[in-house]
DNA sequence: GCTTTTAGCTAACTTCATTAGCCGCACCTG
DNA sequence: CAGGTGCGGCTAATGAAGTTAGCTAAAAGC
């Protein structure tokens, strides 16, 4: 029998994928197994078991919308920022709903944990944003906290079908951000 | 054998107890079973199985929230309302964090679903405190899912420990919430 | 070429959700 | 008050999913 060459990233951005596809909570360990092409208990060899591939997975997510946002939000300032920045995290999101699921509810583990460390990366580029508006030292945590609540509250919503009724959603997000930009640029 | 008296409240109740406590991961039917003194397969003559009992309980859980939120907002007006309906709202989901995840992702079958009667009553409740504020007809709705959006992500994040360093996330709340009500009384 | 490491496999175990089928308590009627 | 009936509880069994143990053979290193 050939060996199929997995190593624990190839299994990890599978895992991530097929999350994204089926919804977090419909990845299997077997259907990841016979997506990557090996029988089951293989895929132990590359993770220590379901718990451990799913923090692999969210520190994936992390990791990618930090640099989505990152990348977005490079050359630009205030306003313009604040748009590229929640877009880009929304668009992330929806595009990515399972891997992003998968980074709810995980607590790092320690200080040098890579999900700690994915997660910083990812609200410093919400700060960089921030930078680009007169916002006294006291009130920066609590900006940066609202802006995080706004994004992800709206693109979890989003993501698990939680606008009902008719009226275009991207319209409300481009509004919800102007919103948010008004409030800032008052401060 | 003596019964145990149980119906179907009394279980989804208890299924919606034991969610907060354990987590809404950790409710098990055996979980459950136990903790309402009966074994594991009675529990179906309740509820159709673990899908339906869910269902329910993020029905319970819609239902109580709109209870508590519109109750909150009796009797206020403006920024006092909006203060209430939010602080309100939070509180209940970082006291009741397994139920309140039972509702994520639940699409409601159809127009008689309680489900979907409980989200509109829940949703009710925050379009009247929006009534409160001078708001141009084609901005309500987006004005109501920027309101959703921030009430939802702050609560989850916060029933998540997602909140990590050290600022208070009470005064982070309050601010964001000052916030909102300076940009609404801004239209 | 020989040894060592290690990715993959089969077989087995555990936990859970769920179903089938039985049994007796509680009510309800005559 | 006796008999019937329905419903809530039970035991037993099935199936899916995560996980572990132990084997084998392919790759990598000497």
């Amino acid at each position: 029998m050939p060996r199929a060459g997995l190593d624990r990233a190839a299994v990890v951005g599978a895992g991530a994928a097929l999350a994204d596809e089926v919804g977090l909570a419909g990845l299997t360990m077997g259907l990841l197994a016979d997506r990557v092409g090996v029988r089951t208990p293989s895929l132990y060899k590359h993770v220590a078991g379901q718990d451990d591939l799913i923090r692999r997975i969210a520190a994936l997510a992390l990791e990618e919308a930090a640099d989505a946002v990152g990348g977005a939000v490079q050359g630009r300032a205030g306003s313009d920022a604040l748009a590229a920045a929640a877009r880009t995290f929304r668009a992330f999101v929806v595009e990515h709903p399972g891997r992003y699921a998968a980074t709810i509810g995980q607590e790092p583990s320690g200080p040098d944990d890579p999900l700690a460390a994915a997660g910083v990366r990812l609200l410093d580029a919400f700060t960089a944003v921030l930078r680009g508006y007169e916002i006294e030292d006291r009130d920066a945590d609590h900006a940066l906290r609202m802006l995080r609540s706004l994004c992800h509250g709206f693109a979890t919503l989003e993501a698990a079908h939680g606008f009902q009724w008719s009226t275009d959603i991207d319209a409300s997000f481009d509004w919800l951000v102007a919103f948010a930009d008004r409030g800032l640029r008052a401060m």
